[in-house]
DNA sequence: GAATGTTTTGCAATACTATAACATTCCGCA
DNA sequence: TGCGGAATGTTATAGTATTGCAAAACATTC
């Protein structure tokens, strides 16, 4: 399942979240993993909208609505969330974004709005071949990819030209 | 300067870094910008190794050395490194690495060994054409690229494969 | 449905990474 | 020699993440 070019196309964004919703239950059905109220209830906090959140927001959202949220309550659904292909750990901004690729291999490269924080995933054929084949002729080995790239998103750009 | 494929390739480190130094107190002096004896130190200690060194690791280093190291000493060095383009952070390890592309314009792609935690820092062009056009096709427009990639180095291979 | 082993959650403490704010010192330059 | 900006000293604190152990929930088998 690919989420259409969300989020800088105007589209309805419950929809999209339950849509994200509906395929992590469905893929973690088929992985015999246990999404449970908790880690879904995560999955959810980030689905509300393309912008990053920390750990610590979710925490807090998390704090508000259950007595015993600590630390390792969010780290822990995030863990397997991650580990589950769900969500997408932001190293450059120490947060965490909902994967629109769930299901599928790939490896995800990130447009992320310096100025709307909103952030695209993109799976990019060419883009992943070409790494890999520069690793390679290095003879270096690829295990997990890292790409995140900020910039403008094509909406910001058009606010800020004048 | 390109610094030869280090770290993967045997090579006399010691010459390998004295050319580093040499080459950012050159480029600082054209830059005007002022490579103090901190700055100096932090950037040779950095250059002791191709391993990553986290900021802790750096300050542990600085205050055996001088009293009054504290962590703003140890960030404000490397922030003037970062900025003149002669050390990289790498945002999946919270850690920092030499630059051996210092004075080039590039955006660096790392190769980071998950057994001996070598870097290699790499520029293809390839890539960086491959990632700008496909964030263009998406009416993106780039400002910063993160490209960390774990794998495995050659050596660590053959050491592992039976 | 009770016993058992495994997974998940609760809980407290702590480790690790990074920045803020303000004082002081250093350095180039007029 | 004194002025002004840059760099460093100093203290405190913010922000991010993990460890370790106890308790509870759950799946499975008997």
């Amino acid at each position: 399942m690919v989420v259409s070019a969300a989020p800088y196309h105007p589209h309805n964004h419950d929809v999209c979240a339950r849509e994200a919703l509906d395929n992590a239950r469905s893929i973690c059905k088929t992985r015999q993993a246990r999404l449970t109220p908790i880690r879904e209830r995560v999955l959810e906090l980030i689905w509300q909208s393309h912008k990053p959140l920390g750990a610590y927001d979710l925490l807090a959202e998390l704090a508000s609505e259950r007595q015993n949220a600590a630390p390792p309550t969010v780290y822990r659904a995030l863990d397997f969330l991650q580990q589950n292909g769900l969500v997408h750990r932001i190293a450059s901004l120490n947060a965490f974004i909902g994967c629109t690729h769930a299901g599928e291999s790939h490896h995800g490269m990130l447009l992320i709005c310096s100025q709307c924080r909103n952030v695209l995933e993109l799976a990019s054929g060419d883009v992943t071949h070409s790494i890999r084949s520069a690793a390679r002729e290095q003879g270096f080995e690829p295990q997990e990819t890292t790409l995140e790239i900020t910039g403008l998103c094509p909406a910001c750009q058009t606010k800020t030209d004048p």
